[in-house]
RNA sequence: GCGGCGGUGGUGGAACGGUAGACACGGAGGCCUCAAAAGCCUCUGUCCUUCGGGACGUGUGGGUUCGAAUCCCACCCGCCGUACCA
């Protein structure tokens, strides 16, 4: 007979191509239907080129929970689509002239394609790409809706700006100073801008991370981003020029201290201070130096303070004093007000300015056994249990806790400051000058000023242009046809908004889309959205910590508000994966040469063994390198898993396979080892996402299998059913297959199996018996047996003995079933 | 600076406070074969050994415990995030 090989190529399609035409993993809705459901979801894949390995790994992990789901009885929601929209096919079209729909369709096509070679068992019925006009027609109406709450409003404001993308971006996709895209320096510019007010929601935004099973490193890097400090206001009088300026402050019990009055450079009235006293010259250099200086430059830590004095003082509302002011670029005009109080004796950027300007440094606060802390080196911010108020008026000696609040009281009482909270987050720049967007649907006339499009004519449709070049604005402004429309309120001329939105908003959505996907007349149908809504299982690359899952948060609560939706969060548990690494342990990328192609391995390997080794590597939430020789290892197994089952297939064709009533000997070994391998993968799979151990347990059941060849035929059968059975959520193919071969039954339709608890426990195991905590010898005792029993037999083994000579036994501790240690004095 | 995560064989990694190194890779040897590929079997932490076994061993130093990779304290190193945030 020839010898028979186990062929992924020709059964993985054989299987794929069964699964699509009977529509296996579709789901209706029905909000009616009992049972549990489960909504598994990985992120959407940015359609660019062919997939990756990255991908391979995040979607052959979430599909493993999602058949572990189905086989656990959960009615299971696992769709697919595309974040089409973006910068990189834009400029693609822009090399090349085509269009950017184009190179997108084509690398759709090449997504959908390998989601299908991988066997992925996906909902195709709901698939969906956000470019599509019957998706962003609801992008739209979605923004319609947060502008008539007041969420979504226009604005002048220093923008940033990306002098290569040529259009503005969001402060999140700034990352030290530069584009997160292409890396060039960014700029400030003052435009009008649309913005979403995610600001409101601030406070929810960081509350709420307490209800979600979410990474604690994720929640921590949104908490930081979001940056709630509490503190006061405090106003400050300008008698020269007859102003208030206000600060923020996390310290008011230090306001006694106060001996500076700083404003950034950005500030808007540093001229207006300066002007008029022989300071103007020295301002205008600093300030125009400060903005032209690279936030690298300027942000630097090490960075020695710099300024000038502009020349005027305010007033110290709480004792009177003239304090001087400075401009100075170590005050961000971006968080707080744009000025602070200076208190160097316990602040220290504030300190390293006043010891550079020779400025007084006044301690206020000093813990209770000291009368003067020492400030001659730097501040002093430490915070002890029991500081008091020093050299503060009538607050002096009063608790620094109570004397903070006294502080604010007085200011309060005067009108001259409050307790306030400040947030670090701004509102979200949603506004791109680019044409690969979801146009933004509002239309401005010269007799109504902004109007919203009416929702009656939603989508509004990206025109066709010929040059996608970007000229500071958007390339839809050279489409006049399309620019210029009736306005929709008084039917005179009017002209469109001509930016587009950033994809971020595109992706904001999807998961609620997916529920509903071919609803043509609204987004989402509540009561079906209820039904699957939230995200069960969320899963996705860690770089999306801060963007994309803040801004579906701030979606959602939104939404909540409007009561379109009856979820205040939209991912219930979250999932990050790891990064798998190039061979050489760098990260993968073409000009290192070490990227791995997923489509040659599942050509060489398929795609079962493709899957297997990505979950194999290690824990699926850190990062590992790539091993060509890894993957075969895999293979190894699966060919042998098949070929076992094959053999014994061959023998009795298709038929029962259960587990064998009074299994004995070699029998018994391999029924009790199966029954092992059900408990270890299913503890694996549904308590933690352990995979690469609860591979290597079919790996242990499989090994087993061919130790045990002389074990009957009925236990064999079932020991590799159930290898099959339990391995299908890793390799749905090859379980699917060699299930089909021993039992003709289709093993994605049987429930998942549990696990014979009388199989768990053995009659006998090895104690292990140690001598003051070292193991001197094993011997076999009964399961279950007294502990006085095991503690005669650790006794006599011959391990002990030679280590006991003669010393005397102070004490004997018992694990049952586990060990004995006898502890001797020497 | 601050925050988070991690440090275990030649490699990726296992290990409810209870046999450290499961599983896999790599390596060594053997079987099968005319030969090779594939496959199958055995061994594989380090050192010592009279071949019975013994000593050492989870970044470093302490501690708690009958017993610590695991818990506590101090430190070293690496990675990720963030940073003049008032």
């Amino acid at each position: 007979m020839a010898e028979r090989r186990y062929t992924p190529a020709e059964i993985e399609p054989k299987w794929q191509q069964l699964w699509e035409s009977e529509h296996t993993w579709e789901v209706a809705n029905d909000p009616e239907h009992p049972g549990g459901t489960a909504y598994v979801l990985e992120m959407l894949p940015y359609p660019s080129g062919e997939p990756h390995v990255g991908h391979l790994k995040n979607y052959a992990l979430g599909d493993a929970i999602a058949h572990y789901s189905r086989r656990t009885g959960h009615r299971v929601l696992h769709p697919m689509g595309y974040d089409a929209f973006g910068l990189p096919a834009e400029n693609n079209a822009i090399k090349t002239g085509v269009h950017p729909r184009v190179a997108t369709d084509k690398s759709i096509a090449a997504y959908r394609h390998w989601f299908h070679r991988w066997g992925i068992s996906i909902d195709w019925s709901r698939e969906l790409g956000t470019h599509e006009p019957s998706y962003y027609r609801w992008t739209q109406w979605i923004f319609l809706k947060l502008y008539e709450r007041g969420l979504a409003y226009r604005k002048e404001a220093a923008v940033k700006w990306c002098p290569f993308d040529q259009t503005v971006l969001a402060n999140e996709q700034v990352i030290d100073g530069r584009c997160e895209r292409c890396g060039h320096e960014v700029e400030l510019r003052q435009l009008e801008q649309w913005f979403f007010r995610i600001t409101d929601y601030a406070d929810r935004l960081l509350r709420d991370l307490d209800t979600i099973d979410w990474p604690e490193h994720v929640k921590v890097m949104q908490r930081n981003w979001i940056g709630r400090s509490e503190g006061a206001e405090v106003t400050f009088r300008c008698d020269a020029l007859d102003t208030d300026y206000t600060v923020f402050t996390t310290r008011p019990d230090t306001l006694f201290g106060a001996t500076f009055f700083v404003m950034a450079p950005e500030h808007p009235d540093v001229f207006r201070l300066a002007d008029g006293t022989g300071r103007e010259d020295a301002v205008r250099e600093y300030v125009n130096r400060a903005l032209t200086e690279s936030a690298d430059t300027r942000g630097a830590a090490d960075k020695p303070k710099t300024g000038v004095p502009l020349g005027r003082t305010v007033t110290n509302p709480v004792n009177g004093e003239q304090l001087p002011m400075f401009v100075a670029d170590y005050v961000l005009m971006e968080y707080g007000t744009g000025a602070v109080m200076g208190v160097p004796a316990h602040d220290q950027r504030d300190y390293e300015f006043a010891t550079a300007f020779h400025l007084p440094i006044r301690p206020v606060v000093a813990p209770a056994d000291i009368d003067d802390p020492d400030i001659s080196e730097q501040a002093f911010t430490a915070h002890t249990e029991d500081e008091r108020l020093i050299n503060s008026g009538e607050f002096s000696g009063m608790d620094a806790v109570a004397g903070r609040d006294a502080i604010v009281a007085r200011l309060e009482s005067q009108g001259r400051g409050h307790a306030s909270v400040n947030y670090r987050l701004r509102d979200w720049l949603i506004s791109r000058q680019r044409y690969w967007g979801c146009p933004i649907p509002i239309v401005y006339c010269g007799e109504c000023g902004m109007v919203p499009v009416p929702e009656a004519d939603l989508p509004v449709r990206l025109p066709e242009i010929e040059d996608y070049q970007p000229r500071g604005k958007s390339p839809l402004a050279a489409a006049e046809e399309w620019v210029n429309t009736p306005c929709p309120r008084c039917g005179g001329p009017a002209r469109r908004e001509t930016d587009t939105m950033d994809t971020f908003v595109d992706s904001s959505w999807y998961y609620l889309r997916y529920c509903d996907a071919r609803n043509d007349t609204a987004p989402w149908d509540r009561a079906v959205l209820a039904s699957w809504m939230p995200v069960d299982r969320y899963i996705g690359g860690v770089e999306h910590a801060i963007l994309h899952l803040l801004y579906s948060r701030f979606f959602v609560k939104a939404l909540a508000d409007m009561e379109l939706v009856d979820i205040q969060e939209p991912f219930q548990a979250l999932f990050t994966q790891g990064m798998i690494l190039g061979a050489d342990g760098n990260k993968m990328s073409s000009s290192k040469g070490n990227v791995v192609a997923p489509s040659q391995i599942v050509e060489r390997f398929g795609a079962d063994a493709a899957r297997c080794y990505v979950l194999f590597m290690g824990p699926l939430d850190q990062d590992a390198p790539w091993s060509d020789t890894g993957v075969e290892g895999v293979y190894r197994f699966l060919a042998r898993l098949w070929r076992v089952g094959d053999e014994l297939a061959q023998a009795g064709g298709p038929g029962p396979a259960e587990q064998p009533a009074k299994p004995e000997g070699a029998a018994l070994e391999l029924v009790r080892k199966a029954n092992w391998a059900i408990d270890k993968v299913t503890g694996d799979i549904g308590g933690r996402y352990s995979f690469n151990t609860a591979i290597a347990a079919v790996m242990e059941l499989v090994n087993e299998i061919y130790r045990h060849t002389d074990a009957d035929v009925a236990a064999r059968r079932f020991a590799v059913a159930t290898a099959a059975s339990v391995v299908f959520p890793f390799a749905p193919h090859l379980g699917s297959e060699v299930y089909g071969l021993l039992t003709g039954r289709r093993v994605w339709e049987e429930p998942w199996p549990s696990a014979d608890p009388d199989m768990l426990v053995k009659p006998t195991f090895m104690l292990v018996c140690q001598v003051n905590g070292k193991v001197r010898d094993r011997v076999e005792a009964p399961t279950g047996a007294p502990r006085e029993q095991l503690e005669t037999l650790a006794m006599a083994a011959r391990g002990v003995q030679a280590h006991l000579n003669g010393h005397q036994v102070v004490k004997v501790i018992v694990v049952p079933d586990k060990l004995v240690n006898i502890v001797v004095r020497v």
